[in-house]
DNA sequence: CCCTGCATGTGAGCCGCATCACAGCCGGTT
DNA sequence: AACCGGCTGTGATGCGGCTCACATGCAGGG
């Protein structure tokens, strides 16, 4: 399968597929299909049967959950080097929510009946993903506990730390994130409406603890922010 | 080890100790611990340390998420036959929620110093283990979809539901809530106050959706409570 | 038996935040 | 140009549900 090679995918030690010896990444990369979407497009919805598994190998995917009343909630946003959609891989059951492509991107597509068996031959592989699935677990669950505990401002305050965390650059006065996302984006990440968001952003930009840069933040006191987060 | 035979133990084909081989079974109870707890005894509390996992073989416990003021949620409620504490166990990290005996029970403890060998040379068992977390996984973000667009009306008719289809008895009238639950922990587990779910019960009973007898529930409609479980 | 504690039932008030309703801006289209 | 759709920024309004406050009833303990 050619322009397939290990080296060209930003896998790194804690993914699924990095740290992998070359030859079983080659192995299971004889089996995927890459496949392109463009922003805005979507990869999967929700309750839809699903047998794959993606690995982004570059660009970024936005996870939602739709609402009945047509307004939908931004679970997670998924980067390079990281899977997303397995649980409908590994228990075959409909897919728990939409996945919609943030930016252009390149997925890496395995399948089921590709996989399991893999799985089956490599129980070090099948614990690995265990303990990524538990990772999921653990964020999930700490949703549930921010969106019962907090505040919104607590909870905006939390979804901005995570995307410095994992978007992150250094500006001259703080941390500036990284991927362009719109205020209603931000909300949706929030589980909030665009207004209150907005609200929130300029009242701490007017004291200081951010500063909105043609439309990307600047975190510039992360410690107050945190607090927020910690519910004060 | 003397008592510890497998037949003893209501593990049917869904969990993840149903099913096994005799053998298996056997051979991993030999590494487990039996545990008795009084009502309300705590058996581990969020963020401390754990690698062990907890089979239940009698009785309810409660896992619930502490609030930063004293408050806490009820995310689950595991019974017999089921197992809880798993995630520490796979991934050797702090536990994600306190957990606390809502009955006595008993649980038989097993070590992840044990467990993850036997894994190792199981990748069945491993496969089975990652379908549980992935139930689990669908639960919690069904819950996270729950807590940001329903109302209390809705999550309360949830929780309901769920209560009824795990201990549901089949009474005159209706679907009878099994365990003995106080409206303050319901309100804990609907993620609401105790006084708003006192109301909604009152309502619905007028309303003939349910019927309050003697501190259990009876479920008189529940079509109803399943379209108000929807948003209506 | 009274007292203390906990569960239930209900009224009143208050506040966070969603919603509605605009206004100004920018970028792309025709 | 004029136009449209998206974004941002802000005020006004309304309501769900949390909190407080208090009454009642039941169980256990001295």
């Amino acid at each position: 399968m050619p322009g397939l090679s290990a080296q060209k995918f930003p896998f790194d030690g804690n993914s699924l597929l990095g740290g992998l010896p070359a030859a079983d990444l080659e192995r299971l990369l004889t089996y995927a299909r890459t496949k392109r979407y463009r922003q805005n497009e979507t990869i999967f919805l929700k309750d839809a049967p699903g047998s794959s598994m993606m690995a982004v190998t570059s660009g970024y995917v936005r996870i939602t959950a739709p609402s009945p009343d047509g307004k939908d909630v931004t679970l997670n946003v998924i980067g390079p080097g990281e899977v997303f959609g397995e649980i409908a891989l590994i228990d075959g059951k409909p897919r728990t929510a939409d996945a919609v492509a943030l930016t252009d991107c390149q997925l890496l597509v395995l399948e089921r009946r590709d996989f399991i068996p893999f799985l089956r031959e490599r129980p070090d592989i099948c614990i690995r993903l265990l303990t990524i699935v538990c990772e999921r677990l653990r964020r999930t669950s700490a949703q549930v506990e921010d969106v019962l505990f907090l505040d919104i401002g607590g909870r905006l305050a939390r979804t901005l730390l995570y995307l410095a965390s994992i978007h992150g650059q250094r500006a001259s006065d703080g941390v500036r994130i990284g991927i362009r996302l719109s205020q209603r984006e931000i909300a949706s990440m929030a589980g909030s409406s665009r207004e209150t968001v907005n609200r929130q952003l300029q009242a701490w930009q007017r004291e200081g603890l951010l500063r909105i840069d043609d439309a990307a933040i600047v975190l510039r006191d992360e410690k107050a922010l945190r607090r927020l987060a910690d519910g004060l």
